[in-house]
DNA sequence: CCGGATGTTCACCT
DNA sequence: GAGGTGAACATCCG
């Protein structure tokens, strides 16, 4: 999915929703809908009720109804979300430019105001109704230094694969980790509960400061590592050529001379 | 044509 | 039990 930035950028635009009273929903694709919801179950929970709030944990963005009833909102890799025809994002990186209707796989309408779409081309994300939260970590934005030293505790895992693991920390997708790391100095395959103190410092100050530069600077994909995400790609801070691994299940690029 | 791409989940190994 | 791997989802791009 979009990552939390990406995710963050949706919250923004959704907040718009709030106050608004769902007239009707279209949820035509039941494979998107998750935990045993059906489209008549989600029509149930929200036909007659109005957006109460908005907010973001990790990559899930969640819509809370005056019911009390929650949508949870998941984006895969190539889910947008467009309100009122607003897409704040309206080309993901890895996914088309284009948009087609029969990629709504979830349509929110409205008593005023147009419509909230959930469109994904590869159906990756899903919608399900009050979801589990304790099945994730503490959110990565402003993660504390305790929180980090927590979640990359008693394990021997790469500490790649841990900062990806959403029930660990939630939020980190594998273009900002890879990022993190290499801003940090640290190996990828490193065990994460190896690190001494003095890197998981070094650790939650790379995540503390690349999160709020990179939303700045527009995504995920705006690191200074992406443009080197390539063969042959090299380290924009001492010119080393990238390694290129698998860690976690995901493609890693990091820098042999200065990632230790 | 083939392989891979900001993700999650699950079955199946070791 | 802890971890790792591969498949599935479906589309686009180089």
């Amino acid at each position: 999915m979009p990552e939390l930035l990406e995710v963050e950028r949706y919250r923004e635009v959704a907040v718009t929703t709030i106050g608004r009273r769902i007239t009707s929903v279209h949820a035509p694709d039941r494979w998107f809908l998750k935990g045993g919801l059906d489209a008549d179950g989600l029509r149930a929970a929200t036909v007659g009720t109005t957006v109460a709030a908005v907010r973001r944990h990790g990559k899930v963005l969640l819509v809370t109804l005056d019911s009390e009833a929650v949508l949870g909102l998941r984006f895969g890799m190539t889910g947008r979300l467009v309100v009122d025809g607003r897409a704040p994002i309206e080309a993901l990186e890895y996914g088309p430019a284009i948009e087609r209707p029969e990629w709504d796989r979830v349509t929110l309408e409205f008593a005023d105001g147009g419509p909230l779409r959930l469109n994904d081309p590869r159906r990756l994300g899903g919608v399900e109704l009050d979801p589990d939260l304790r099945r994730l970590g503490p959110d990565a934005w402003g993660l504390g230094l305790s929180a980090l030293r927590r979640a990359l505790a008693g394990t021997a895992s790469p500490v790649k694969a841990v900062l990806l693991d959403q029930s660990r920390i939630a939020g980190l997708g594998n273009l900002l980790t890879d990022e993190i790391l290499w801003r940090a100095g640290l190996d990828p395959a490193r065990p994460a509960g190896g690190l001494t103190e003095v890197e998981l410092r070094r650790l939650q100050r790379a995540i503390r400061t690349t999160l709020p530069q990179l939303y700045a600077q527009g995504g995920s994909h705006t690191g200074v590592l992406q443009a080197e995400r390539h063969d042959d790609g090299r380290c924009p801070r001492d010119g080393a050529v990238l390694v290129r691994r698998t860690i976690g299940g995901r493609t890693t690029r990091s820098c042999p001379v200065h990632q230790r």
